[in-house]
DNA sequence: AACCAGGCCAACCGCCCAATT
DNA sequence: CAATTGGGCGGTTGGCCTGGT
């Protein structure tokens, strides 16, 4: 992919590193007028920059809430997990990992994770559950539909998931009580979209994934109950997750996220 | 001390999608 | 309905740093 031209290289736009008075300057903007309009924020805030470049640095540098220093064992761990579930959508991934960014995490894991996760799948001689990576490098999830859902035992071979998963989820919709054989007897897109709006209305896929998961399979510390907050415990409890829940659950967000 | 190779990571790139006109 | 715009995403680049020779 080459490098020409983009916003950033309209002319008169500086490019490259950030001095720490640009820094300044857009961290008091931000201060003051919030995040947003990031095409127009350059010229108000008096940056040389294209819109996109600011939105970068303050997404990923800037913003008060990003956590500093190096990932922990446990985020590590998670940050396994969650790329076997989600593949390379880092921006999910971050999203179950507060105060670290879709780059930091993308960068920890070319630079990091998928070196070790290569040599210990050669180590192990064949891929397993756990370390889930494609000789193509590709993950167990893609934005392409494959139209086969993980609930049936037809044919669902083709999608890289595990096949034939019993999933006996309830009713995922929670509380309608009238799903009871989600997509095994009833028009299977009838119940996507129904889960689709749940999802919506949970407000992030994976997060939405997880309250359903919860709701139907997992006793949790919440007793089943939908929060729109995750909270610690449930982290640790998603990271703790192993054989067939942990299957299952990979099942139950692949079927939603395609 | 100088050079080199490899790793790390901030930043740029093109593409995509949703909202707006 | 089509075109435009704004924002977000994942892939990639390239400069800096560090360790080895």
């Amino acid at each position: 992919m080459g490098r020409t031209s983009s916003c950033c290289s309209k002319g008169g736009l500086h490019k490259g590193p950030w001095t720490a008075r640009e820094d300044a300057i857009l961290v008091n903007y931000i201060q003051q007028n919030g995040e947003g309009h990031w095409r127009a924020l350059p010229k108000k805030a008096g940056l040389l920059r294209c819109g996109k470049s600011c939105r970068l640095r303050w997404m990923n540098y800037l913003r008060p809430d990003i956590k500093r220093g190096n990932i922990t064992a446990d985020e590590d761990d998670l940050i396994i997990k969650l790329h076997s579930l989600l593949g390379n959508r880092w921006s999910l991934i971050a999203g179950r990992l507060p105060g670290r960014t879709d780059n930091e995490i993308k960068n920890y894991w070319n630079s990091h994770l998928s070196k070790r996760l290569a040599i210990t799948k050669d180590n192990a001689g064949e891929t397993k559950k756990e370390n889930i990576i494609t000789e193509n490098g590709e993950t167990s999830n893609t934005r392409k539909p494959t139209g086969v859902s993980p609930f049936c035992n037809d044919d669902n071979s083709s999608n890289g998931m595990a096949s034939g998963v019993p999933l006996s989820l309830g009713n995922p919709g929670g509380g309608e009580g009238e799903s009871d054989q989600l997509a095994v007897n009833g028009d299977e897109e009838i119940q996507k979209v129904k889960g689709r709006e749940e999802l919506e209305e949970s407000g992030d896929i994976f997060g939405g994934c997880e309250v359903l998961y919860k709701e139907s399979l997992w006793n949790c510390s919440t007793n089943g109950e939908r929060t729109d907050e995750i909270e610690d415990d449930s982290y640790q409890q998603l990271l703790n997750l192993q054989g067939e829940d942990y299957i299952q659950l990979e099942s139950f967000i692949d079927y939603f996220l395609i």
